[in-house]
DNA sequence: TTTTATTATCTTGTATACATTCTAGCTTTA
DNA sequence: TAAAGCTAGAATGTATACAAGATAATAAAA
């Protein structure tokens, strides 16, 4: 049997999919064992998959304790927004002078889906994908791999967070004007103004998440994460 | 026994050390039994070593395929500069607002250090180590976990190259007046002069160390490293 | 002689067993 | 009753054994 991805590699797969889908929650705790069992494989490949999320970010562990789902404290999701927003801004304006022909006029359709998106009342789903692809358009644009690998790594440990993010009508305005404001200066040739306009635009969203998880942390966010935590298990 | 730091971190951290002070230079292919005998352990912690340090980008590794020390290819090592001049940037502009007195003072006296060492003539290593706080310094004094986290990540990969930079007299001579420029930028306020002028530094230091590597590549570069791969054992 | 197959050897990936450390529940004591 | 210490159970860290894939050397064929 010729097999091209590892066992560690599947696993490794699975739990960082479960992370991101809110199956597992920040702040849970996993067990080898259980984890071997679950996926059929023995604790080997679970420990080098677990090792591999660490260095991620995605997972948090200390000797001969069990790893834990990345929480992230207000001020560090802070710092996490700031850090990102300085980033996709240099993308922008790396983007504005290196993203070729065809490159632009993907970003302008991915922009016009959008509008199209909240013209005709569409699903929010659909324009929140249509966000990302946006910002990831981007940052693909400045053509640096370091630069594009580094924004990835700081999105992904964001990405469990944002299923929080409910999206109302008038955020989504606000968004599509920010994204026009980013579009015409990088049209224009304006790098500069295109680099302060995304990061403007992503530190506020940071903002806006912050303070949506802040207002529901009252209940359930106080509450869900633990009762979830004694019952996963298998 | 109680043991505080695992197996896995000392062959990590011994692994790493190897790779910054030159003993394992990039392109080098690493045996997992070998490693094992060699520091006197199982293979279990040294693969979970080698794991780390492939997350971490010092290591390379595909699957069925031995860990080798990874090679920057010229465009890769221009991508690393230019992100991380960006990073440090960013750091500049918020530390300039944000550097507490102490922090500002430790700076001031880096730079004075320096400038010391220069005008006696002082030990060129010794400037360099100067050089590397004062860069951290900065960063530092930013105050985003995240920020810094990620700075020294990619600083981390370009360490194994630094040790080609031979520091010529002129060149350190440019370097202390670049600083100066900084340092005046920040005292004085100027968050977006102080971006400009770091950004503008360590992008040149990147160019400078390139044109360095590219002109040794000729004869040393292109011999040595296969010669201590082949003698690399045990 | 050069190139292609084939096999032997070695290396990595995974499972399992054991050692060490942590955790939780109980007992003891203030 | 509450707090500290101890003991039993469980989980992680490491070693070893085995399986599956890669490497290299040898043999066969062009």
């Amino acid at each position: 049997m010729e097999r091209e991805t590892t066992q560690a590699d599947t696993v490794r797969l699975a739990i960082e999919s479960e992370i991101f889908d809110g199956s597992l929650i920040p702040g849970t705790s996993l067990e080898e064992g259980r984890l071997a069992t679950r996926f059929g494989v023995s604790r080997t490949p679970v420990r080098e998959a677990i090792t591999q999320l660490v260095q991620a970010g995605l997972l948090s562990k200390s000797a001969h304790r069990r790893a834990v789902v990345s929480e992230l404290d207000p001020g560090t999701l802070l710092d996490l927004f700031e850090a990102l927003s300085e980033l996709e801004g240099s993308a922008a304006f790396l983007s504005t002078t290196r993203m070729s022909l065809s490159e632009k006029q993907h970003l302008v359709s991915i922009h016009e889906s959008a509008a199209d998106n909240l013209r005709n009342q569409g699903d929010p789903n659909d324009y929140a994908k249509l966000g990302s692809a946006f910002h990831h358009a981007i940052v693909r644009g400045c053509h640096n791999k370091i630069l594009i690998e580094t924004t990835d790594w700081l999105s992904l440990r964001v990405l469990p967070y944002r299923r929080f993010q409910v999206m109302t009508p008038g955020r989504l305005k606000k968004n599509q004007v920010d994204h026009d404001a980013i579009i015409s200066a990088m049209v224009e040739g304006h790098a500069e103004g295109a680099r302060q306009a995304l990061q403007r635009h992503t530190l506020e969203q940071g903002d806006a998440l912050m303070r949506f998880i802040a207002s529901n942390k009252k209940k359930p966010f106080e509450r869900l994460p633990r009762a979830v935590n004694e019952e996963y298990s298998v």
